[in-house]
DNA sequence: AGATAGTTATGACAATTGTCATCTGCATAA
DNA sequence: TTATGCAGATGACAATTGTCATAACTATCT
């Protein structure tokens, strides 16, 4: 019996997943989480064979809670399962050692016999991910990541300087050197080119 | 037999609830689409008593779908299954006059149950839209919600002007009292108050 | 005809943004 | 020890953005 946790904050989808693999004979649902928080707790504590992580989940991402599972020695194997093809995203989650990587638009019909592989030490990944997109690495630093993750939040270049103590004109560096970089003309074209590639 | 056909772009959760309803006695999943388009050719040929409609899906979103059902007079009743309780959306919904809405954040469990209530005339709304959520309306109008959604886009207020012939200037006080409208201090605090409401 | 409201335009102003060259410390590798 | 590179900072400039007062031109209603 294959004993799997799932994480996933969309009630509905959560819901029908874990009925849907309970009507398979050799897997049995532990434990359902809505945030990530939660999901390394129930993890922790019932030590299931497999968890099924999303990663856009509220407190922790799927990826935050992939990399504690690591740090903690968990031998839980991980299935990242998400809506997002975003290169950064994969990206940190085969660096994370993910057994598994599917998209919530791929079939229905076989994320029981992608977790039955898993368990036997396949990788499984969404052919969609296996080509093209890795290469595509976040051109951003930290600083810059953290300055367009404000400015995104609609801060102005003055307000940022003042939450991270930097002074205004390196603020504008950092922004004109990240827009640059992302060949992007100004502030929300950047901010909307960096999002969509899960760049943040 | 309760006829109905589901609409949902992210294919496992169409899945998932595909084979969930049909495990139900009473209900029959005739038909599975991946688009509006598709989903408004499939319910005109295949009248189903019901239709799952998502609302943002590719082509055609469920609130374009549910307005043409009335428009050729449809008999089939609908209802919307979205993750977002934008006031926007949820008013056009009802102005459309949807049998049901429903958030994917709800519970598995009673979906079946709000399809059979649907059937006997009732009305399902989820109950965190009935309060609160309906009043908020939309304070921007048709020229206001054009250039800011081609702000959204990282259009300069001079290429907005001339993309839609009108002068700089009047690009300028168009997007200033948009601004002014939302209470948002600059075009990205507006942009991104506006998509969270579902306004655009 | 006059009042009213909606759409578009103009000009002026200040604030913010985007760009660039240059400079300072500081750490670390040769 | 010198060299190299990185994180920050500064100043200067032009372009863009945000705000406001005002006006012209419709169309509509009374």
């Amino acid at each position: 019996m294959i004993r799997i946790l799932i994480a996933e904050d969309q009630r509905m989808l959560r819901g029908a997943l874990a009925l849907l693999l309970d009507l398979e004979d050799d897997i049995e649902v532990v434990g359902q989480a809505c945030d990530g928080q939660e999901a390394l707790s129930l993890i922790t504590t019932l030590q299931p064979d497999v968890c099924l992580l999303d990663i856009e989940m509220p407190v922790k991402t799927g990826l935050d809670v992939t990399e504690q599972l690591i740090e903690i020695g968990s031998i839980t194997r991980v299935i990242i399962l998400t809506t997002f093809a975003r290169p950064g995203y994969f990206e940190r989650a085969i660096k994370a050692n993910v057994q598994g990587y599917l998209l919530k638009d791929g079939p229905t019909e076989q994320l029981a016999e992608s977790i039955r592989r898993v368990m036997k030490g396949h990788r499984e990944i969404s052919p969609e991910l296996i080509f093209g997109t890795f290469k595509e690495e976040n051109p951003l630093n930290a600083r810059e990541r953290e300055i367009l993750s404000l400015s995104a939040q609609g801060k102005s270049a003055n307000e940022i300087s003042s939450i991270l103590h930097l002074s205004y004109g390196t603020v504008r560096n950092y922004i004109s050197e990240a827009l640059n970089k992302l060949d992007a003309k100004n502030r929300i074209e950047g901010i909307r080119m960096a999002e969509q590639k899960g760049w943040l």
